[in-house]
DNA sequence: ATCTGATTGCAAGTTTGTTTCATCTGGATG
DNA sequence: CATCCAGATGAAACAAACTTGCAATCAGAT
């Protein structure tokens, strides 16, 4: 559905700013990419409005918070009918400890990265998460010892 | 190093808010929460010293940028010495493709997110990463099919 | 050559972010 | 028990950033 709204190479490199930093001043932008702050602006508003950027947010780094503990799960499943696939998206992203799920390809079905205090609460969601699901055939986990690379920049231009 | 900088309900309150969309008024926030502007801003302000905010960014649909592939991708590497381990790291972590970068413990020992164009892409990619690198054992691909939850969000609170 | 639509920069207007300052609170001290 | 001190707060003034209106510009189509 999404034809690529095409973006010049203004918007591109507004793009590559805003990922990295999106309180740059509109001003500091305007002066990197060679344009007034007025067309920074509407350029931004466009790309807002096309989906083009899907959201502002603050990064946490999760171990300030108390969840230490990352893990990569991927997932097994019995049966892939639509109907029980679909209740597995809308249940393991319901999940506030679920930060990122994929369905996928390959030898598993879906993957998962999860952001636990403990251990003992990552057990406790695989009881509840697949256990307890009887879709679920089998599950590996992987578990961060280090955060090597962590964003959801996407190269630009 | 980083004991938790104990955030009150207030700090996760904001916090909460933030990694939903940063471009909140502070003054908006503060209704949220019952504070003032100013006292918003300044714990912000704080938490960002602290690196519990570790950075502000937009996030961009790779779809509409021309990355319109996800892969997962299993590295198995021959020797875990650790010169080679950091080598790995900073190879992959300087890879732009490369959006995410894992080291792990499990039945593999890196687990990238990389977004692509193309397949062709890819499958480049992988020469260069991969077959290039005498410390690469196996690695396993997983393409996504459906990003069902994306995000860095981390529950607060 | 002219028209049309889109984009731009400037300048004014508005919202938001930031600083100042006086006040308040809780805890430690004499 | 009074005092002091450190940290945090809100109101108001202030500065900076965002947003809008408008005239000028440019490219492509008629």
């Amino acid at each position: 559905m999404p034809a690529l709204p095409n973006l010049d190479a203004f918007d591109c490199a507004i793009l590559a700013i805003l990922q990295k930093d999106n309180t740059t001043p509109q001003r500091t932008i305007g002066e990197a990419v060679n344009l007034s702050a007025p067309a920074v602006q509407r350029r931004i508003k466009r790309m807002e409005e096309r989906g083009v950027i899907r959201a502002n947010v603050a990064l946490v780094d999760p171990a300030k918070v108390g969840h230490p503990i990352t893990i990569f799960v991927e997932v097994e499943v019995e049966s892939e009918r639509a109907e029980l696939i679909d209740a597995a998206k809308r249940g393991f992203a319901a999940v506030p400890e679920v930060q990122q799920c994929y369905y996928v390809t390959g030898e598993a079905d879906f993957i998962l990265v999860v952001t636990v205090a403990t251990m003992a609460e990552y057990e406790a969601l695989t009881r509840r998460l697949f256990f307890e699901n009887n879709n679920v055939k089998r599950f590996r986990t992987f578990v961060a010892m280090d955060r090597v690379k962590v964003g959801l920049e996407v190269p630009v231009g």
